[in-house]
DNA sequence: TCCGGCTGTGAGCAAATGCTCACCGACGCA
DNA sequence: TGCGTCGGTGAGCATTTGCTCACAGCCGGA
């Protein structure tokens, strides 16, 4: 496609843009002063500059550090319409994989949090690590809010509340707990506790959150939701046969970005899909290997806005993508670039 | 620890640039959407695109045809304060080599002149050979004028005169040729003839040009001035020994670009180096080798607005220039940045 | 030959950019 | 501790740039 463009160029064309680019540039020098120059119009010169650019002439090489993955992290922003998308280089040891994609994405909350932020917090092994690496420079003024209840059969630090006290402590904000469990046995139950005005509150700031850091769950016998004792193996069995792929929150999707109606669902006490929707900034944070089907699952539903993953999955999803092809009449919308505005 | 703390900080501010700029430059984000994006404010991000740039994260290479020599043209530019100087890579053959830059000269003209212009020629055989690779896509209402008179002791086409005529047929502009002798035995012989209406008014059509093509001529005993009979080889080294290197129609200089006067200056018909200084575009055409100090002086001397030039010259000329710096006080002013304006 | 589409052009305008300037907080020095 | 200095910061404005649009010249087809 270069190629052929640049054949196009005759090659007194070639050297008239050529010298046009250095002019602008290396000397940068303006278009108008370039178009006096050459006695060309102002408007020709920017088409002409268009042109060098797209054609080759111009060669634009950032030197990046050798552990940014700038070019999957482009890929990743194109393909799925994210707002931003941070890659951590592959390493052989997934524990440390998995603390420094964590550190990136605490680093990326560092960034983007401000004074008054409101911050739903979902649950994950990865999410759970992004508090130790959380140290912005200054206090801010920032709310963490579970946006999914605890779940006593996993460790203390990937559970909401744990990890919304450990991001406030670390840079002085306030945490809101839920108290409820993540699932409970029957709709019923369910329901009566989102009758308590604490559980309601809790939940509904977590709706009116303006970021959100998720982790992403898998559908196989060890995922989290099982391991957690969320659900057993032969519910998540019953998701893998209905085509779920992976979830955020317990919401699960298939690998083209649908939601997957279940009966687990009405157990759930989390926020919903569409709850994320109206989120400004939904983070999420994977480094578990073989995720990439969860992880392209959940981009194709279009809730994502920011994704902070290892080069492995980013590779895998992008791969997956390209030969996969999304359906055409999937529920998500697929990219959405509603996303890329605030 | 601090020595840690600020390497960290110099990696993690590669990592910001490297980032910006892959947004910038790649992805052509605007600088509003990265700002937003980072959250920084739009001048910062400014400011670190900027960094950027100087500090080479970013690097912008132009791909040239192989025959450009953008780097050393950008250098004379630069270094005299030229509107703009194009130089023709190096050839075996000097006649080929005077042609390439004829030709390019011409190709200068092309893009250069549009209908109305006024543009003075001088003598000289890359001058001459101009008009052969002169031919404008479309007709141009151009005049050409001679300025300076004829030397029967040359090849006709390296006269004014005919150069004029040649260049006005090549576009089906007018020629206005200056019937008098380029020198005469007297001052007071040189008088009579400008007191000529025919001669004055053609001289003064030359001194309103709004483009001047001239030559550079230099100082050894086989230079045009001697071989057109202008000079004799004693006036010629008379000439070297005031320190005189070159000259443009007629008129010497030093090597610092200090006019040489002399008593041959008073039996010259030609445009002086003051009417020169009133054109908006002096271009000066030079493939000869062995010209370089003719060159470095006419430079100095602040009349030339464009270079035409092959690439050994252009070389010659750079090298002297850093190694032989011009004095402080001299008359010419060196690089004139008044020559950049129109 | 005429006509309709089509590429390429410059005017004019809205957006993006570069730049200046006053200000703020950190640091060093008394 | 107080004060001067200085690097960095964002507001606000002038310039530059990108873009749309109407139009003109050109080409191919009827």
């Amino acid at each position: 496609m270069r190629e052929e463009l640049r054949e196009e160029l005759r090659e007194d064309e070639y050297e008239l843009l050529a010298r046009l680019a250095q002019r602008y540039y290396v000397d940068e020098r303006t278009q108008e002063e370039i178009a006096h120059e050459f006695a060309l119009s102002r408007p020709k010169v920017q088409r002409l500059l268009d042109r060098a650019r797209r054609s080759g002439v111009v060669a634009i090489h950032i030197q990046a550090p050798p552990w940014l993955r700038l070019e999957l992290e482009s890929q990743l922003r194109e393909t799925f319409g994210l707002s931003d998308a941070i890659v951590c280089s592959a390493r052989a040891d997934p524990l440390a994989e998995r603390e420094a994609v964590a550190q990136r994405a605490a680093r990326y909350l560092e960034r983007r949090l401000h004074d008054g932020c409101v911050v739903a917090v979902s649950h994950g092994r990865a999410v759970g690590e992004v508090p130790r690496f959380f140290r912005p420079g200054s206090r801010l003024d920032v709310t963490f809010v579970s946006a999914m209840g605890g779940s006593p059969g996993v460790a203390a630090p990937t559970n909401p509340n744990e990890i919304c006290r450990a991001l406030a402590a670390g840079c002085g904000g306030e945490a809101v707990s839920l108290y409820a469990p993540a699932y409970v046995e029957s709709v019923e139950i369910r329901d009566q506790l989102l009758a308590q005005e604490a559980i309601a509150q809790t939940l509904d700031r977590a709706a009116q959150a303006t970021v959100a850091l998720v982790g992403i769950g898998g559908t196989d016998d060890g995922c989290t939701m099982v391991r957690s004792g969320c659900l057993t193996t032969d519910e998540i069995a019953w998701l893998r046969s209905q085509g779920a792929v992976g979830d955020v929150l317990g919401n699960y999707v298939d690998i083209d970005g649908r939601p997957v109606a279940s009966p687990h669902q009405d157990r759930l006490l989390a926020l919903t899909v569409d709850h994320l929707r109206s989120v400004e900034t939904v983070v999420a944070v994977v480094s578990e290997p073989e995720k990439p089907r969860a992880i392209l699952g959940m981009l194709r539903a279009g809730v994502i806005g920011v994704l902070v993953v290892d080069e492995g999955n980013a590779r895998a999803v992008l791969d997956l993508a390209a030969h996969e092809p999304a359906m055409a009449g999937r529920a998500g919308g697929g990219p959405r670039p509603s996303q890329r505005e605030v």
